[in-house]
DNA sequence: GAAACGTGGGG
DNA sequence: TCCCCAAGTTT
């Protein structure tokens, strides 16, 4: 007798209930499990995409503490909203959320809408998302599948599909389909990442303290170290850039607002430009750059060093200037003057914040 | 379907 | 140092 190759003897009844009663038992205290709120169950979720618990859990109560509801989100200036998602990261999140929250304000009476179709819509709210909010808000057994819930399921149920391809997705969301408790949608859900944090890590699962052990074909054959299956990303590419510091007489600053689309969008900035190699006619680019593109005419000064920043898909590597405003700067809705006090109240990216420290210490 | 889109932590 | 990752979505 032959065992299946995929799928399909585990004892699904079983499986439920051990999974549940281990959640029950053993799940973290977190702050957006204190209660069933649609918003702030979403406010979490979209957070918590591709971030840690332990880097949301401080955003999550700050965020909250400015924006407590539907309304006060919806009402506020992208700025502030921007100013308190500073330093998590994917800030296109921050501002589709603020976008999908005013559609539920005027299009939904303010009520979070509980079909997947209709939430499906809002803006950030993905497959993902959507199952989350439906399950734990709501009470709605729909999958919610993220990288905790593949690599669990890939291990219990024996799936060797590359979970770094979009396409396999569908594959888990027909697994929890048939797995999924209609009793407890939410706990089975939020269960299957509670085990992929706790239990069933990456690399070296608790198989030893697994509540599904029992359950896990992956573990009978002693193979839950080769799963998931998961296609390795590629480098960032590089990139070499040459920033300029601007200071007027009075000490004060100059940022400029990034565009409304692509990389740390509406984000302020000190201006750059890509060079070709380092050091290789930086001040004179750098000069002709503020004045052709910026309608800016500066000195530039000194090197104060150099920065690195890793993003997902880039790696910059900044080498900073100081540099005197050389006229008075005319009026322009993406260029700024600020002391800095008043920088402190903008959005800054990281990578321009390691800049402003290179500057901090040389002052 | 691949690439863009951030950041900080851990092995 | 380097690589992978962490509750994904959009284009």
């Amino acid at each position: 007798m032959n065992q299946p190759e995929i799928t399909g003897n585990i004892n699904i009844e079983q499986f439920r209930e051990d999974l549940i009663a281990w959640f029950r038992a053993e799940q973290r205290d977190l702050p957006w499990r204190a209660d069933q709120d649609p918003y702030k169950i979403w406010v979490s979720e979209i957070m918590l995409q591709q971030t840690r618990v332990d880097t949301v859990i401080p955003y999550y109560h700050r965020f909250l503490e400015l924006f407590p509801t539907i309304d006060a989100l919806a009402e506020a200036d992208e700025d502030k909203v921007l100013k308190a998602w500073e330093g998590l990261g994917y800030y296109s999140r921050a501002r589709n959320l603020q976008s999908a929250v005013r559609e539920v304000r005027d299009k939904y009476n303010g009520v979070v809408p509980d079909s997947p179709k209709e939430i499906s819509k809002l803006k950030g709210v993905g497959p993902y998302t959507a199952g989350a909010i439906l399950s734990i808000a709501y009470g709605i057994p729909e999958p919610a599948v993220d990288g905790n819930v593949m690599r669990v399921l890939s291990r219990i149920l024996l799936i060797r599909e590359d979970i770094a391809k979009p396409a396999s997705r569908k594959i888990f969301e027909e697994a929890v389909r048939r797995l999924i408790s209609h009793e407890s949608p939410s706990d089975f859900n939020q269960a299957l990442m509670e085990l992929g944090a706790l239990i069933c890590t990456p690399t070296s699962p608790s198989c030893l303290l697994c509540p599904v052990r029992e359950h896990c074909i992956a573990f009978h054959e002693g193979v839950q170290a080769q799963l998931p299956v998961k296609s390795k990303k590629k480098k960032p590419k590089q990139v070499l850039l040459a920033a300029a510091i601007v200071e007027d007489q009075d000490g004060r600053i100059l940022i400029r607002r990034r565009p409304a689309e692509g990389l740390l969008a509406n984000f302020w900035e000190f201006p750059s430009i890509e060079i070709q190699r380092p050091y290789a006619n930086d001040r004179e680019a750098l000069e002709r750059f503020y004045r052709e593109e910026l309608g800016v005419k500066v000195a530039i000064d000194e090197s104060l060093g150099q920065i690195q920043h890793i993003f997902s898909h880039l790696d910059w590597n900044v080498t900073v200037y100081v540099a005197q405003l050389a006229k008075p700067l005319e009026d322009k809705e993406n260029l700024r003057l600020v002391s800095l006090p008043e920088l402190a109240g903008f959005a800054l990216p990281v990578p321009h914040q390691k800049m402003l420290s290179l500057y901090s210490v040389k002052i």
